[in-house]
DNA sequence: TCACATTACGTGAAAATTCACGTAAATAAG
DNA sequence: CTTATTTACGTGAATTTTCACGTAATGTGA
């Protein structure tokens, strides 16, 4: 046996899959944020809308979960876009301390045209990738969520 | 041929692969945040320490670029880490209008308990992942980088 | 029922990020 | 060489996010 010489572990951000997942998110936004800018929606705004879309009323707490943003920060963000017009809130019936959030018409105008601009961003970067490939990745990256402690 | 309602096309955020990506990175930033809160360190200073591992010296519009954030944010991630006794920073002798920054004796040590810190959360998030299914990961999504827009 | 903990949210203050702009150095054009 | 033009960075001001704390409603246990 002879001794190593004390050298670092060769490391490669490239083989981290962190890394690429992280920088994959922080030019996904920034493209979604050119992109969304003729019609005048922020990023913030963009994701509460997509939120929305699969159900009518939602709690400010599980917009603050959807989007993995603080519940103070999804507070303020759904308090813009109110004052834009985009959205409406009123306590719950069933539960007073939850504030309920739904679109409103001109809401529900955006909602659609942000999700036309979405899907032209994921076909284009999605490009060439199978249907198979995408379903491995949703569920690869669904589990991987699953494994990371909040 | 008859007419379809004009119902709305189904829409589930849980096949929307930027959905999950966004989901993964904002809990992964989360967990590291709780994993590091022990050595005084923060996301955006781990995510230098990491891109000043492959080289010694780097400029901080590289490290913008690494982390896919605005110039002048770096800058001041840089001055609060210069700050901290982490980096230190000098002009380039090639380019003077470049900052090189580079790790001092203590961010050398930060960096490898940081390391060791990202390396047991990435084992967590990625167990009973195959070494072929995280290369088909980073390979994939190397890919959807390329493709998306600044 | 009464005390106590928890949950959901809002808000002022603090911190981080970004924008808009300016400077200095390097590069390109003429 | 001179004059744009571009690039890299820093900084004050504005915006956004987050923290720390408070309040009100709900749940829980004796």
């Amino acid at each position: 046996m002879t001794d190593v010489p004390p050298t670092e572990p060769p490391f490669h951000r490239a083989k981290w899959p962190f890394y690429w997942i992280a920088r994959v998110t922080g030019r996904y936004f920034q493209t979604m944020e050119t992109a969304l800018e003729p019609i005048g929606i922020d990023v913030p705004s963009y994701r509460v809308l997509m939120t929305l879309y699969e159900d009518h009323h939602v709690s400010v707490s599980a917009i603050a979960d959807a989007c993995v943003i603080k519940l103070s920060t999804a507070t303020r963000i759904v308090q813009r876009m109110t004052a834009d017009g985009l959205v409406v809130t009123r306590p719950s019936p069933r539960d007073r301390r939850v504030t309920e959030v739904s679109l409103t018409a001109k809401g529900e105008t955006l909602r659609h045209q942000v999700k036309a601009i979405a899907e032209s961003v994921l076909a284009q970067a999605f490009e060439g990738v199978s249907d198979a490939e995408r379903e491995a990745l949703n569920s690869l990256l669904a589990g991987v969520f699953g494994r990371l402690k909040g």
